[in-house]
Formats: structure tokens, C-alpha cells, sequence
DNA sequence: GTCTATATGATGATAGAC
DNA sequence: GTCTATCATCATATAGAC
């Protein structure tokens, strides 16, 4: 690579990151490509050397969003997998999910706020990252199962989107001031896990 | 009420059901009065005759749809509260939330997603909707402290925005034609009552 | 109550200078 | 690579006829 597309290639970056981080706050259709311009540095017309379009730029902030938090957790999987438990792979992915999702959290944040917002074919083009993001989850629950570790009824479709949903709500309360990523995720695998309820005779309702 | 004055609540309801049906698909920024106006069958202009401002119906939007999930949980759970068990109020509540949100849906999802995209004014005045509606659930999880019913370390606020944050998702994925909403609202409760993990001697993580 | 017409400004995108 | 200038279209909001 020469210099010439390498400087290209930060500056797409730096476009791109200031994107994500509005798109997160202000919604797709609240963005406007003077207002990401601007904060690039730059003036509305010279985005045009970077991506063909708006919807050009939204797609690549909704793929980095997606492949971002994925392989933080793919990569934890696939190294514990065959030497932890299925409760500390778990464990793992939760935390690995958090930290992605708060450290990166403009682009994944991004994805989820805006995705149902814009035009359906950039939808489409997501939906198989997400796809393959959301099979990861159902094999790390599904060990469970195949371990005979889960309490009957269990539902791994159900599980999954009821602790992704929680996940990624994270975001909109979590004060890093308050508290600490590593705190939180074995909170949420503890509750995921065994619940609030104290085992024992208390189950009366 | 004259015949007139019930008229006009009646089309302004209809604008605001239209208003948070877009707000929830397109965002904020992504509604127009133009589009409001021509679902509600009449012209842009005339919606000045019914609200102030595009803000002000916005501002009635996220209103509605915090009070009607609370008012849907509060009545279940101040009617249980002396007879039932603080489980059974869970569930309870988790059915009546997962109800609320799926019939008025446009509403309260219009809420959760377009409240970050809001101007700043019209979130500060729905805040209060929302703490109140957070001190409820707030409530019913701290029974099972104050009961001696939860495992050690369980912490109310992680657990309430964790189970809030869950249960918010479930528009975005849950499919009306494949399951109901008694059957879901029972794996929710399972899941944060006593996890996927069947109690024993697995605790090796 | 709803209409038309309009004021004023922002939007995405393009063309061509440098 | 970035600029300026510009186009056509859209936005919210207002005024006044009916």
C-alpha cells in the first residue's frame, strides 16, 4: 500500500467513526452529511471521495457494528471451548459481549438503534451478519442442553433473544463512573444462570 | 362535551396512533408531518389545528406510552400485592409488561427507540414517566430480599434494567403467528426467577 | 376543522476548480 | 483529496380562505 491510499484509508476511518457515534445519538434519518462532515473535518461535498452515498456509509457503520462485537466473542469461544465448562464459557461470551458492546459501543450501539430505521436493501445486507452473530449465542446455550446441564423447558431461541435483548439495553443506563464491565457481566450470567430466587422449598407459586 | 370537542379528541387520537407508528419505524427525524398527516387522511397544515408543533406531538407519543405499561403492570401488581407471593407478582407483572408492549406497541416501542433521539427538552419531561415506571419494578424485586427469597449479592437495579432491557426487545423479534404471549412471559419468568441451569452439583465454573 | 399557498431553511447529491 | 457552487427536493411552520 502506498501512502496515498493508506491516508485514504484513515481518513474513511475517522468518517466513518464520527458517523457512528451520530447515527447512535440522532437516529439514521437524524444525521445529515454536513453534520458528519463537519466533525471530520472536512466539507459535505468531499465525503463523496470516500463513499458513494449516505446509505454507502451506514452500511459500513451496521457491518463494523455486527463483526466488531462477533469476533470479540467468537474468538473466546473458540479458544475455551474445549477445555471450560459450558457455565464458564458462558461466563466469557457475556463478559466479551459487554466489553465489546461499551468499548466499541458507538458502532454496535449504532446497529441496534438505527437498524429498523433504514432503507430495507441495507437492512438486507446486514441481516446476514446478524444472522451468523445470533448462531454463535444458540451454540454456546445449546451445550447446555447436549450436556444435560439445562432445567427442563428451556428454550434456546427464547433465551438467547431474551439475553441479547438485555445486553445490549446495557448501554442506555451503564455508568462506567458507578461500576465496572467485569461486575456486570457476572451479574447478568448469574441471574441468566440461576436466577434471583434462592433454591429450595420456596416454590409455591 | 359537545359533539365537536369529542370529534377532535377522536382525530387527534387517530394522529397520534399514526404518529407513533412512524416514530417507531422511521425514528424521530425520519417522520415528517407531510407523511403523519396524509396516513391520518388529511393535509399537513391542518395538524397545527390539533398540536402546537411536530414536538408536541412527539411529546404526547412518549407519554402515552410509558403510562400505558405502567398503568397496565401498576393495577396487576397493587391487586396481588397482599395475597400473592412475590414470585407469582413477578409473573404477573413480566405477563402484564410483555401484554401492554405487544398490544400498544407502537407506543411504548415508539418510546424506547426514539427517546435518545428526541431534543433534549421534550426527554426531560417524559423522565418522570420513566423513573416512576422503574420505581414499580424497583418494588417488586425488592420483595424478595425483603422476604429472604433471593440469592446472595442479587443486585435490584442490574436486575430490573437487565429484565426491563430483555423484555423491551421482544417487538423486534417476537412473532405473533409462532407463539404467544402467556407461553413467552412464562420462559421470561423462568429464566429470571431460576435460570437455565438445573440446580445440583454443577457448580464447577 | 381542513384547505391552499407560502416563507424559510435544511437535505442528499453532482460538477468542476484547485 | 478537498474545495465551492449549485440543483431539486424536502422539512416545519404560518396566514388566511372556506
Amino acid at each position: 500500500m502506498n501512502t496515498a491510499s493508506e491516508r485514504a484509508s484513515v481518513t474513511r476511518r475517522r468518517i466513518l467513526d464520527v458517523a457512528a457515534r451520530q447515527f447512535r445519538a440522532l437516529g439514521y434519518a437524524g444525521v445529515g452529511l454536513r453534520g458528519i462532515a463537519a466533525e471530520a473535518g472536512m466539507k459535505a461535498g468531499s465525503l463523496y471521495y470516500h463513499f458513494d452515498s449516505k446509505e454507502d456509509i451506514v452500511a459500513a457503520v451496521l457491518e463494523i457494528g455486527i463483526d466488531l462485537v462477533h469476533d470479540a466473542v467468537a474468538e473466546a469461544v473458540r479458544s475455551a471451548e474445549g477445555t471450560q465448562s459450558a457455565e464458564a464459557v458462558l461466563r466469557t461470551a457475556i463478559t466479551r459481549h459487554l466489553y465489546a458492546f461499551f468499548k466499541w459501543s458507538d458502532y454496535t450501539s449504532a446497529n441496534v438503534r438505527i437498524f429498523g430505521q433504514v432503507p430495507e436493501g441495507i437492512r438486507d445486507a446486514n441481516l446476514p451478519a446478524r444472522r451468523r452473530y445470533e448462531k454463535l449465542w444458540d451454540e454456546i446455550l445449546e451445550r447446555f442442553q447436549s450436556e444435560g446441564l439445562a432445567r427442563e423447558g428451556i428454550d434456546v431461541h427464547a433465551t438467547r433473544s431474551f439475553l441479547l435483548g438485555a445486553m445490549n439495553a446495557m448501554p442506555e443506563w451503564f455508568d462506567s463512573e458507578r461500576g465496572d464491565i467485569d461486575t456486570l457481566a457476572r451479574k447478568y450470567a448469574d441471574i441468566v444462570l440461576h436466577g434471583i430466587v434462592e433454591p429450595g422449598d420456596e416454590r409455591t407459586a
